[in-house]
DNA sequence: CTTCTCACA
DNA sequence: TGTGAGTA
Protein backbone atom coordinates (compact mmCIF):
# COMPACT_ATOMS: atom_id res chain seq x y z
CA UNK A 1 0.00 0.00 0.00
CA UNK A 2 1.76 3.03 -1.09
CA UNK A 3 1.06 6.60 -0.33
CA UNK A 4 -1.67 7.66 -2.42
CA UNK A 5 -3.62 5.05 -1.28
CA UNK A 6 -3.26 5.92 2.59
CA UNK A 7 -4.25 9.27 1.33
CA UNK A 8 -7.96 7.96 0.12
CA UNK A 9 -8.25 6.25 2.57
CA UNK A 10 -11.59 6.89 4.08
CA UNK A 11 -11.20 7.45 7.63
CA UNK A 12 -13.01 10.50 9.05
CA UNK A 13 -16.51 10.97 10.01
CA UNK A 14 -18.44 14.59 9.35
CA UNK A 15 -17.87 16.01 12.97
CA UNK A 16 -14.09 15.33 12.08
CA UNK A 17 -14.14 17.05 8.62
CA UNK A 18 -16.31 19.84 9.61
CA UNK A 19 -14.40 21.00 12.43
CA UNK A 20 -11.50 20.90 10.05
CA UNK A 21 -12.83 22.71 7.52
CA UNK A 22 -15.26 24.85 9.27
CA UNK A 23 -17.53 23.97 6.64
CA UNK A 24 -21.39 23.22 8.18
CA UNK A 25 -22.44 19.44 7.62
CA UNK A 26 -24.92 21.00 5.24
CA UNK A 27 -22.41 22.42 3.09
CA UNK A 28 -20.20 19.40 2.69
CA UNK A 29 -23.09 17.83 2.04
CA UNK A 30 -24.26 19.98 -0.84
CA UNK A 31 -20.87 20.14 -2.22
CA UNK A 32 -20.52 16.49 -2.74
CA UNK A 33 -23.82 16.47 -4.54
CA UNK A 34 -22.01 18.77 -6.59
CA UNK A 35 -19.43 15.95 -6.86
CA UNK A 36 -16.63 18.18 -5.36
CA UNK A 37 -16.19 15.49 -2.95
CA UNK A 38 -16.61 11.96 -2.89
CA UNK A 39 -17.05 10.72 0.40
CA UNK A 40 -17.17 6.59 0.75
CA UNK A 41 -19.78 5.51 2.81
CA UNK A 42 -20.20 2.94 6.04
CA UNK A 43 -22.09 0.54 6.66
CA UNK A 44 -24.50 2.83 8.45
CA UNK A 45 -24.70 4.78 5.31
CA UNK A 46 -22.60 7.24 7.06
CA UNK A 47 -19.87 9.37 5.34
CA UNK A 48 -16.45 8.68 5.60
CA UNK A 49 -13.37 11.52 4.34
CA UNK A 50 -10.01 10.64 3.17
CA UNK A 51 -7.20 13.41 3.22
CA UNK A 52 -7.37 13.71 0.06
CA UNK A 53 -11.24 14.52 0.67
CA UNK A 54 -10.41 16.93 3.31
CA UNK A 55 -7.76 18.68 1.41
CA UNK A 56 -10.26 19.12 -1.55
CA UNK A 57 -12.52 20.52 0.81
CA UNK A 58 -10.07 22.39 2.29
CA UNK A 59 -9.44 24.32 -1.11
CA UNK A 60 -13.15 24.55 -1.52
CA UNK A 61 -13.25 26.62 1.88
CA UNK A 62 -10.63 28.82 0.64
CA UNK A 63 -12.12 29.73 -2.82
CA UNK A 64 -15.48 30.04 -0.64
CA UNK A 65 -14.07 32.61 1.36
CA UNK A 66 -12.75 34.56 -1.74
CA UNK A 67 -16.78 35.12 -3.00
CA UNK A 68 -16.45 32.30 -6.25
CA UNK A 69 -19.09 30.69 -6.56
CA UNK A 70 -20.43 26.84 -7.26
CA UNK A 71 -19.34 27.42 -11.31
CA UNK A 72 -15.35 28.84 -10.25
CA UNK A 73 -15.10 26.16 -8.11
CA UNK A 74 -16.05 23.46 -10.23
CA UNK A 75 -14.17 24.84 -13.12
CA UNK A 76 -10.92 25.33 -11.08
CA UNK A 77 -11.63 21.77 -9.44
CA UNK A 78 -11.95 20.23 -12.79
CA UNK A 79 -8.78 22.35 -14.23
CA UNK A 80 -6.73 21.23 -11.50
CA UNK A 81 -7.99 16.88 -12.52
CA UNK A 82 -6.80 18.23 -15.84
CA UNK A 83 -3.38 19.17 -14.54
CA UNK A 84 -2.99 15.61 -12.64
CA UNK A 85 -3.78 13.93 -15.87
CA UNK A 86 -0.88 15.83 -17.60
CA UNK A 87 1.02 15.02 -15.02
CA UNK A 88 0.17 11.50 -14.88
CA UNK A 89 -0.08 11.17 -18.66
CA UNK A 90 3.48 11.57 -19.86
CA UNK A 91 3.08 13.11 -23.43
CA UNK A 92 -0.63 15.00 -24.38
CA UNK A 93 -1.99 13.66 -27.01
CA UNK A 94 -1.46 15.84 -30.37
CA UNK A 95 -4.75 17.76 -30.37
CA UNK A 96 -6.91 18.73 -33.27
CA UNK A 97 -7.09 22.64 -34.52
CA UNK A 98 -10.38 23.32 -33.30
CA UNK A 99 -10.23 21.18 -29.85
CA UNK A 100 -6.55 22.84 -29.71
CA UNK A 101 -7.88 26.32 -29.79
CA UNK A 102 -10.78 25.54 -27.83
CA UNK A 103 -8.05 24.06 -24.63
CA UNK A 104 -5.56 26.88 -25.51
CA UNK A 105 -8.45 29.81 -24.37
CA UNK A 106 -9.60 27.70 -21.72
CA UNK A 107 -5.74 27.43 -20.23
CA UNK A 108 -5.64 31.04 -20.78
CA UNK A 109 -8.99 31.72 -18.83
CA UNK A 110 -7.65 29.29 -16.20
CA UNK A 111 -4.34 31.21 -16.17
CA UNK A 112 -6.50 34.54 -15.66
CA UNK A 113 -8.75 33.04 -12.57
CA UNK A 114 -5.80 31.47 -10.66
CA UNK A 115 -4.16 34.77 -10.79
CA UNK A 116 -7.20 36.56 -9.71
CA UNK A 117 -7.90 34.41 -6.91
CA UNK A 118 -4.05 34.17 -5.68
CA UNK A 119 -3.07 37.55 -5.42
CA UNK A 120 -6.38 38.68 -5.28
CA UNK A 121 -7.18 41.01 -2.76
CA UNK A 122 -10.50 41.09 -4.25
CA UNK A 123 -11.83 44.43 -4.01
CA UNK A 124 -10.40 44.55 -7.99
CA UNK A 125 -13.04 42.28 -8.44
CA UNK A 126 -14.30 44.94 -11.37
CA UNK A 127 -12.30 43.93 -13.39
CA UNK A 128 -13.34 40.29 -13.84
CA UNK A 129 -16.81 40.73 -12.68
CA UNK A 130 -17.34 42.95 -16.23
CA UNK A 131 -15.84 40.10 -17.70
CA UNK A 132 -16.01 36.20 -18.85
CA UNK A 133 -14.95 35.67 -15.29
CA UNK A 134 -17.88 37.06 -13.90
CA UNK A 135 -19.78 34.01 -13.85
CA UNK A 136 -17.32 32.40 -11.40
CA UNK A 137 -18.09 35.59 -8.81
CA UNK A 138 -21.38 36.07 -6.91
C1' DC B 1 -25.30 10.63 20.74
C1' DT B 2 -24.10 11.42 15.65
C1' DT B 3 -25.32 11.40 10.95
C1' DC B 4 -28.65 10.89 7.10
C1' DT B 5 -32.39 12.45 4.03
C1' DC B 6 -35.99 15.43 3.00
C1' DA B 7 -38.35 19.57 3.03
C1' DC B 8 -39.54 24.56 3.98
C1' DA B 9 -43.59 29.90 8.56
C1' DT C 1 -27.59 27.77 3.66
C1' DG C 2 -29.95 27.08 7.97
C1' DT C 3 -32.84 24.14 10.54
C1' DG C 4 -36.25 20.81 12.24
C1' DA C 5 -38.40 16.27 11.67
C1' DG C 6 -37.98 11.35 11.93
C1' DT C 7 -34.53 7.49 11.21
C1' DA C 8 -30.86 4.29 11.49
Amino acid sequence: MDLQDRKSMPLFPMSIVSELTDLSGRQIRYYEEKGLVTPVRSKGNRRLFSFYDVDRLLEIKQLIDQGVNMAGIQHVLKMKEEQVREQEQEPTPPTEPEVMKKDLSEKQLHQLLRKELMESGYQNHSSIVKGELSRFYH
